[in-house]
DNA sequence: CGCAGCGA
DNA sequence: TCGCTGCGG
């Protein structure tokens, strides 16, 4: 997670501007886990705790990914999500450190929400830890019912979505960090909001445009990464930030070089060849399908409003947007001739 | 996050 | 019509 390659994508002046309209009738795919977290890092009510239903059940994620999907839809565009599988042994390490450190931030979080100190809750709760399974099982049922096909990746959620794009199953990645270029992703979309917004514009990256403007490899690519740093081997090389990193390959041409010459000092367990082929080979899976479906409006309202207290105004309106949406854009077929 | 309701 | 703010559950 957070590959630091911003750096370099301004220096070198790549990312071009897209508009969301441009996106109609293409297939984005999102890594679950990770809209999840970010939909109950912003979505909070007036007391800096998330949105609940009348018997307390968190709905912050529902809310979030069905306005969002919504509004997609009724952009004809569609979404995949996919979700992690069990993390691979040469991860764990990194996600208990994680994982200890955002159940601390849980604690302080729930303790500011009772003391009634709302700013703090709510900038503890962006870094604390709530993803459950149950969560998790609340969402694939909102997936579900809207007609959105869910992936189950054997690992790394992102390696799977990278996959899916590399296929020509997917137009692109949306995205907040860069693991999923590292990955292979032909197009990632970075800083993406659906609402216009001149100063958050979203931002399409193109693989081979990257590779080309650095006058990289792609196994470059991944050694520069590793040199700055990612899940295999967190925190990357004292003293080298993106510039020395990407300096170092283009002089050195390879990590191995820069090893082999001194320049570097390798301290993790793991062999850099090992992190390298993870990321040029992860283990994903092409047993996934892909079938989109229109929203289930009676399951919808069954779910959202009888469940868990959506206001069946508001959900019905979004739904006929993303109807319209739908039927302007027309069924699958149809989608994948865009590409 | 995305929207609705409001005032300029 | 636009930009801002506070609400949604």
């Amino acid at each position: 997670m957070g590959i630091q390659l911003g750096v370099l994508a301004k220096q070198f002046g790549l990312g071009r501007l897209i508009n969301p309209e441009k996106l109609r009738g293409k297939i984005i795919v999102v890594d679950a886990l990770v809209t999840i977290y970010q939909m109950l890092a912003t979505i909070r009510g007036p007391d800096g705790y998330f949105l609940v239903d009348s018997k307390g059940r968190i709905t912050s994620h529902l809310v979030g990914i069905f306005n969002r999907e919504c509004r997609l839809m009724s952009l004809g565009i569609r979404s995949i999500y996919v979700f992690d599988g069990p993390p691979l042994e040469i991860k764990l390490r990194v996600l208990q450190r994680r994982r200890e450190e955002k159940e601390k931030f849980y604690g302080q979080f729930l303790e500011a929400v009772k003391k009634g100190d709302v700013d703090r809750a709510i900038k503890l709760g962006k870094r604390a830890m709530f993803v459950t399974d149950e969560l998790i099982n609340q969402t694939k049922k909102l997936l579900s019912l809207l007609g959105i096909p869910v992936v189950q990746a054997p690992h790394d959620a992102e390696a799977q979505a990278a996959y899916i794009v590399k296929e020509g199953n997917a137009y692109a990645i949306t995205t907040r960090d860069w693991d999923a270029l590292v990955y292979g992703s032909p197009r990632i979309i970075m800083h993406w909001k659906i609402i216009h917004d001149p100063y958050l514009p979203a931002k399409l990256y193109i693989l081979d445009e990257f590779l080309e403007k650095l006058r990289l490899t792609r196994e470059q690519l991944i050694d520069l990464a590793i040199l700055l740093g990612t899940d295999f081997n967190p925190g990357g090389f004292k003293g080298i930030g993106p510039k020395t990193a990407y300096k170092l390959i283009r002089m050195y041409r390879s990590l191995d070089n820069l090893l082999k010459h001194g320049r570097i000092k390798w301290i993790w367990d793991v062999e850099p060849d090992e992190i390298r082929q993870l990321f040029l080979n992860p283990p994903v899976t092409d047993k996934y399908e892909i079938e989109f479906g229109t929203p289930d409006e009676e399951g919808i309202i069954e779910f959202l409003v009888e469940e868990h207290d959506f206001s069946p105004r508001r959900v019905k309106n979004r739904l006929k947007e993303a109807l319209r949406g739908l039927h302007r854009v027309g069924k699958q077929a149809d989608l994948m001739k865009f590409f």
